[in-house]
DNA sequence: AAACTATGATTTACGACGCA
DNA sequence: TTGCGTCGTAAATCATAGTT
């Protein structure tokens, strides 16, 4: 029994890649708000419940986001462009 | 506390929120020997006494700072675990 | 299929703030 | 005013998924 807990447990680590949906709710955020890209407890929730996932999730991926962002800004440029341009027009409507 | 500007320019994402803790000691990975040591003192009580402390940090070769971090870090732990795992498995 | 890259999760180390 | 508690996070690292 404590074997199979543990062995349960150790599958943490399994994982998916998120949806595309969930990585552009969360690359919507994190441009939109690049200023200050630290989403509150409330903002966290809505976006693992819009996302699917749990609001850890969405800490972690926000923390990846953050640091690999600041790490190489180039090579995010393009991204950025796009969601700059993606919520500009959604403004529009 | 928060609020700077607006970014939308290019090549200046207005990436304030750099923080870069420059005098930060780098994050060194302990060994398999040392982890398994504080996990069993951890079983053994989630808090330490300052003598526990001052023996754990002794026999693994780490500062007391250290030992009281990895305990706060790992009582951390424990609690996302059990937070998020209400909606499932019991064994 | 091996090598390489992207990405989600976990592990150290703090700063900020709380309470005794 | 010392000192350990939690909370949120940075940064490095881990483990594996996805790509070439």
């Amino acid at each position: 029994v404590m074997i199979l807990r543990s062995r349960f447990l150790d599958a943490r680590r399994k994982r998916r890649n998120f949806s595309k949906q969930a990585t552009e709710v969360l690359n919507e955020y994190f441009y939109s708000h690049l200023s200050n890209p630290y989403p509150s407890e409330e903002a966290k929730e809505e976006l693992a419940k819009q996302c699917s996932i749990t609001v850890s999730q969405v800490c972690n991926w926000f923390g990846n986001k953050r640091i690999r962002y600041k790490k190489n800004i180039g090579k995010f440029q393009e991204e950025a462009n796009i969601y700059a341009m993606k919520t500009a027009i959604g403004a529009t409507q | 506390k928060e609020e700077k500007q607006q970014q939308l320019d290019p090549n200046n994402p207005a990436a304030n929120w750099i923080h870069a803790r420059s005098t930060r000691k780098k994050r060194c990975p302990y060994t398999k020997y040392q982890t398994l040591e504080l996990e069993k003192e951890f079983l053994y009580n989630m808090y330490l006494t300052r003598d526990r402390r001052y023996e754990v940090a002794r026999i693994l070769n780490l500062t007391e700072r250290q030992v009281k971090i990895w305990f706060q870090n790992r009582r951390m732990k424990m609690k996302k675990m059990n937070r998020e795992r209400g909606s499932k498995d019991i064994l």
